[in-house]
DNA sequence: CCTTTGTTTCTGTCTTTACAGAAATTAAAT
DNA sequence: ATTTAATTTCTGTAAAGACAGAAACAAAGG
């Protein structure tokens, strides 16, 4: 496939980005360039406009189509499988967002909640510092299921929060006032 | 400075942690290590309990420093610097938060941006492909609005709304159902 | 002004990760 | 069943990043 210069821009950037949001480059190059294309496109397609190697095609298609991000078509007549990108950038951000969050918030959960546990004995550690440990565990408990609440919502609903903003805080800062100096 | 074993535990995981958030090893290690510190502590002390590299030490706090989770406090009698980490766990996420955004999102911005203004003249993209590329854009910008707007709400009015989570977005639902029809 | 102590920069090594190319495996078609 | 085409796994190499140790630098105290 010809990339025109825009796209080409798009997708090596696309690429760099990967490198510092964990994902490899090649796969977040195959990723953006399935995403911009209109038609399905075989693995040797993707060989030879990204020019890497078949077998990192292959793993990084492994890997696309595990995240969900991208889904096998077969196209008549062609006994190769074809791959097309999820379209949706919602439900693309929601992906993405959902596996950081597998790899980079739950399994420090998962040891903030041992290390809760093991404190309890601990003989040598100081009280205000299993004191922060917990802080840090509450935080993460209730920002994550915030998360989960919010994760569910429609796109439009979010986006209208989303849009609300500033407002919306306003509202409850007023609102909750009460109960916000109580807990202060 | 003599680390109990929960302390160990949860210091190595945040290291470890800190390699999928782009942040290096010792750097994260560091900065749990005077997260959780009773005392100042000098580079000397960090040397002797993570048993790295002064030199390691000396980059690492100063990037901790440049990000603003650590600060320099001097103690009576003692010329060497000592550090401290910021302690407010709600501080603590909003400075990662806007980093990790600065070094994530906003170059993307930038890029997409450009490529928005060049697709104009780009003779071999299609328009279909364009399209694509411009809602990333505006998703992107939506978002980063958003994001702006919240970030200098108070943390107790945040956590409400986090708590409030999912019955928010019904009540959103329910009252903008008209227009969010239109929307669609 | 020199010595001592603390800090930063530099250089080479080691570890990790990404990747190409080859070999092996699987699957479809005749 | 055999051949051909497609895909995956394996292996070695190359590139990037992290880090230790040494050397250079800076600053405070005598």
């Amino acid at each position: 496939m010809k990339l025109s210069p825009t796209m080409q821009k798009y997708i090596v950037h696309w690429g760099e980005m990967g490198t510092r949001w964990g994902v490899n480059r090649t796969v977040a190059q195959i990723h953006a360039l399935l995403f911009l294309a209109n038609q399905p496109m075989n693995a040797e397609d993707i060989v030879e406009t990204l020019n890497v190697a078949r077998s990192n095609v292959s793993n990084s298609l492994k890997e696309l189509q595990s995240w969900g991000l991208v889904k096998v078509q077969h196209v008549l007549g062609d006994r190769r499988d074809h791959f097309v990108a999820l379209q949706d950038v919602w439900e693309i951000f929601r992906v993405i967002t959902e596996e950081r969050k597998k790899r980079e918030l739950d399994p420090t959960l998962t040891v903030l909640r041992e290390c809760a546990i093991e404190a309890e004995n601990d003989t040598e550690i100081e009280a205000a510092t299993r004191q922060k440990m917990d802080e840090v565990l509450v935080f993460l408990e209730m920002l994550l299921s915030g998360y989960d609440d919010f994760k569910h919502l429609p796109p439009s609903v979010v986006m209208k929060l989303l849009k609300m903003g500033g407002k919306l805080g306003q509202l409850v800062a007023i609102f909750g006032k009460d109960d916000d100096m109580a807990a202060k």
